[in-house]
DNA sequence: CCCAGTGCCCAAAGCGCTTTCAATTATGTA
DNA sequence: TACATAATTGAAAGCGCTTTGGGCACTGGG
């Protein structure tokens, strides 16, 4: 059943059907009724495709999607799906998401936009002096970036959390309770977000004279098996950090089993903070022992991205360009007094 | 830069530009070339809209995404989701992803396939008696089902796993070492996997003279807090079982929870086989016990699907119509002979 | 020398929709 | 009653691509 059936079925022109279905002022109500009406008995529904070549617009935002043979697949971008879907949904909107080889995002990207089948795109796992911000500002497509790029000039739409911030603040509160030794278990080291938390546990430690040694800090895969044998390296060190900043409660995972297997008691003998992107598996209160975090929910930023993305289709009013959110830093049981020295 | 205006740049007809893009035979070697190298000066890319719109295919496979403001994601839609891109990826198929209310499936779906920019569909979440099939059959679009449908007429394509047998195998090892009393944590009700399992499960204590008692079967989201409410529930039973069957890593996380709580050793004075689907974040064999497990891998079964629905579009030979997978059981710690009775 | 066959290429139709421009009828107003 | 104005509706162009149905220039066998 297309447009043609439809409104030759209704003895209407294709024109006065369309406008019937799309709202348009210039048509009787009555006809519109009487349009509706046909939709819901043939269970007509317009050709996307069709509307997309005639509009430029198809109610859909583009995404891509790393996957490879190898690739473990990652908890934070289903979580973070759901925050877009949940927006989208009320908009009608779909997603159309391009698996790409990690290694070719960019080149995936371009086809993505060129190709036109979406509105606008959604750019993640961003890293420093990301090349994608070139090409995406020479686009005229619209676009929102979750997270920054580390070097590049901020002059791009997107969305972040104050990864800096969050892990200073954290790094404070274990300084406060005494600790001397740290060590940080990171995402990997290219990752902006890798980089500005790397940042703010420096600063904060600068400021009491300390540094990060190289042997403390850890920079691999958000997995919990990197987190285990970083822990694990961690433990073995001559003068062992007493208190851990993870990237992820992912990590965090891996790293609590290394902590107990070494005998040792978290929040006692190892005190350990972690980012928590509130994932739905993972939740800090449910660790054996409850983990202190700083928060955000990710989903949260999943459904604001939807909203400035959709919107700015939508042409509905100004969103802000940029948006930076707090973290919450909360003390569970994870952390504690720093030990009496050895 | 579109067709027209490339082939203005050339000097040549749409036709033949295209022709030389598609790999047609009747055009002149060295004009295709010349064609090729334009394309790739240019950057030009295909309207996949408009190539949609002439063809009829767009090289893309929708499928629907259940989401709403209180719906927990599920880590097992995104490993599933990467075994599906894992070989979309190979093909350069992408997905149409539409996120809907988990109650308006059947319209998510319909609309998604008569929207006409997917060429196939993939239907997960089957149900008991599932409505759905129906609408697919009507449809003359290529599917592929996800699990089976309890109830229905098995005469769709699908692909699914073992799921009474796993279960039936789970519960005979559990009786052979000696266990009498029994519960179930499940899956909601209507998931046909949840049916399958249950009866797989019954049939084996039926072959004992045993039953499965109301009081121990929990049917509930396969979350770790349903895993933990249902296990304090059997464990405040006056006569509690010694022996858990348990449709997922994610519900045993919880159950284990509520066992340490409870001060009871997991191995030893409970027993547990949970259903593995091999998720990155939840290794079986990393739990503080081990878990024994039946095992079988969502993002193969991603990969599978993936490949006989691009087959199908792509009209590259027969596939098996219906695969049913053998799970494996794979013994570790978490099961052990039964208590002596108290 | 003629004609069927082959190799290449093109004009134009058509996919299903939106939208511009124009036509027709109904409604007031002078 | 006559004419401007509003209220509805339609015809047709066009979005960017594929594909049908020719057309033209050569070849080679008869």
């Amino acid at each position: 059943m297309n447009l043609k059936q439809l409104s030759e079925l209704l003895g209407l022109s294709q024109t006065t059907v369309s406008r019937a279905l799309n709202g348009y002022p210039e048509v009787n109500e009555a006809t519109r009724e009487r349009v509706l009406q046909a939709v819901k008995e043939t269970g007509y529904r317009p050709n996307k495709a069709a509307q997309r070549l005639a509009t430029g617009k198809a109610g859909s935002i583009g995404l891509v999607m790393p996957t490879a043979p190898g690739h473990q697949s990652d908890v934070h971008f289903g979580e973070f799906l759901a925050g877009l879907g949940e927006e989208a949904v009320r908009h009608d909107f779909h997603f159309v998401i391009m698996p790409a080889d990690p290694d070719d995002e960019v080149a995936a990207l371009r086809r993505l936009a060129v190709s036109g089948n979406v509105d606008a795109l959604f750019v993640a796992y961003m890293r420093g002096h990301d090349p994608r911000l070139a090409m995406l500002k020479s686009l005229s497509m619209p676009y929102v970036v979750h997270g920054r790029s580390f070097g590049s000039e901020p002059d791009y739409p997107f969305l972040d959390i104050d990864n800096e911030g969050a892990f200073y603040d954290a790094t404070r509160l274990l300084l406060q309770l005494g600790h001397k030794r740290f060590a940080l278990m990171n995402g990997p080291m290219h990752l902006d977000f890798a980089i500005r938390r790397r940042n703010g546990v420096m600063s904060a430690l600068a400021e009491r004279g300390l540094a990060l040694d190289e042997d403390c800090a850890s920079h691999a895969l958000m997995t919990d098996e990197q987190g285990l044998l970083a822990m694990e390296r961690f433990l073995q060190l001559p003068d062992r950090p007493t208190a851990i900043l993870c990237s992820s409660t992912v990590l965090a995972l891996g790293a609590i089993r290394a902590v107990n297997q070494a005998g040792l008691r978290l929040g006692e003998d190892i005190s350990l903070i972690a980012h928590d992107d509130v994932l739905p598996l993972l939740k800090p209160e449910n660790f054996s022992v409850p983990l202190t975090t700083t928060r955000s929910s990710l989903r949260a930023a999943g459904v604001r991205i939807a909203q400035r993305l959709i919107g700015t289709v939508k042409q509905a009013g100004p969103f802000p360009d940029q948006e930076l959110w707090k973290t919450e830093l909360i003390v569970r049981a994870s952390t504690g007094p720093a030990p009496q020295q050895r």
